[in-house]
DNA sequence: ATCATTTTTTAGACATGTCTAAAAATTAAC
DNA sequence: GTTAATTTTTAGACATGTCTAAAAAATGAT
């Protein structure tokens, strides 16, 4: 049985994981885990003893096969409780990280599978991200994101907008947006919010009102 | 922010404190919590400085007003909870102990009033034991308890048996036994699981499969 | 009222998961 | 290719919650 930091730490490995093909090393880990680098080694070592991962000194970790499975299906719990939450108990899909987060490990593989029989097995959860099966198989999908959440040089098509006012949609018609428009972020300011994009060799620049309206899906 | 340790204790000095009104002796809530005297006083110890429990060296425990409440609304999550795995999961009143164990530690408390509001605001538990509300408030109920599940030397009259065959309806009218029957229990025997009570002034066994199907009220 | 038994507490230990500070290994710079 | 900067590991510490063994207090028996 792992105990709950030991499941924090494989969800934080596969998640680094999925950025990156290679070893995750020991700073960017205890980053993400918001820790010490000498804390990462410590259960770094520990989860190498369990096989969970692999491990050199000083190459960084790697989620075995098991560890993998360890994983995903903490990550099939998590998505499977956010959409009770928001589904069910009127939750907003913006509130429900948390007690996600607290729930994903409740140890009862027959309370996962019964939930998601209950909620008529969803393919993704309320921020669309995919959900695994009971055997951990999920598809990979290219989500709709907000230009206002993307990062930096992400380069996407337009695949999505808000349904708003009249007036956006003229805005829209004026730069030649549309479903299927290529959009390349080229930069992020903080200080109002706004995005500096790059439409058809044009750049623009988005206040945050519009970057929130516009999803995109990268590719 | 209490530990998932702490709050097993307050629940289990609760619980204690429901059978008898002196203070709980470290002893008796180790056998409780399945662990050793020594371990006890240590937890004590920090619960008094938190001031959920009143503690004098060599005089037991018993909980403050704060720690009272605390540890009732712990009970209501678990109840809840339960609610939820019989009624929409689909588990069996007997196999969701052990999950409410472990959810019972989620904090939020918007999450359990959610829960409260989806169950339709359930008065009692799959197991006859009342849910309190948001306040702690709840109606202490004597609920019907199978024969078979009855303590040695409890006494209570019959309020329920279970739908059978009309040779067991035979049985019961031979024995003079229906609705509102006083019956106490004199003995109970771990070899068969028979039951030896005292009917009307007559000693009467019990087999388990009877003793299973006769419901009393403890008064 | 003293002695024996039981209960409870203390003292010291261990495992988990964290930290800081220092050492060691790796990587980057010239 | 040696030095400098960075990354990673080790060593030792601390908090939590547990344990065993021994000491102290309370209870019970005569």
């Amino acid at each position: 049985m792992l105990t709950q930091s030991e499941e924090n730490y494989l969800k934080a490995i596969y998640s680094l994981s999925e950025d990156q093909n290679e070893a995750i090393s020991t700073n960017l880990l205890a980053e993400k885990m918001s820790t010490k680098p000498s804390s990462v080694t410590d259960m770094v070592k520990k989860l190498s003893v369990k096989k969970l991962i692999s491990y050199q000194k000083y190459q960084g970790c790697e989620l075995t096969v098991v560890g993998k499975k360890k994983a995903i299906q903490i990550i099939r719990k998590h998505r499977l409780w956010e959409v009770f939450l928001v589904n069910n108990l009127n939750f907003g899909w913006d509130e429900v990280h948390e007690i996600a987060e607290q729930l994903e490990h409740i140890h009862s593989s027959k309370l996962t599978d019964h939930l998601e029989e209950y909620l008529g097995f969803p393919k993704v959860d309320p921020h669309g991200d995919p959900i695994p099966n009971k055997n951990g198989v999920f598809e990979k999908i290219n989500k709709s994101i907000a230009l206002s959440d993307v990062d930096a040089a992400a380069k996407g098509i337009v695949v999505g907008v808000e349904d708003g006012s009249s007036g956006f949609f003229q805005f829209l018609k004026r730069y030649e947006i549309g479903l299927g428009t290529e959009i390349k972020v080229v930069e992020k300011f903080n200080f109002d919010l706004s995005v500096l994009v790059l439409i058809d060799g044009k750049e623009i620049s988005f206040s945050s009102v519009v970057a929130n309206k516009i999803f995109i899906q990268i590719k």
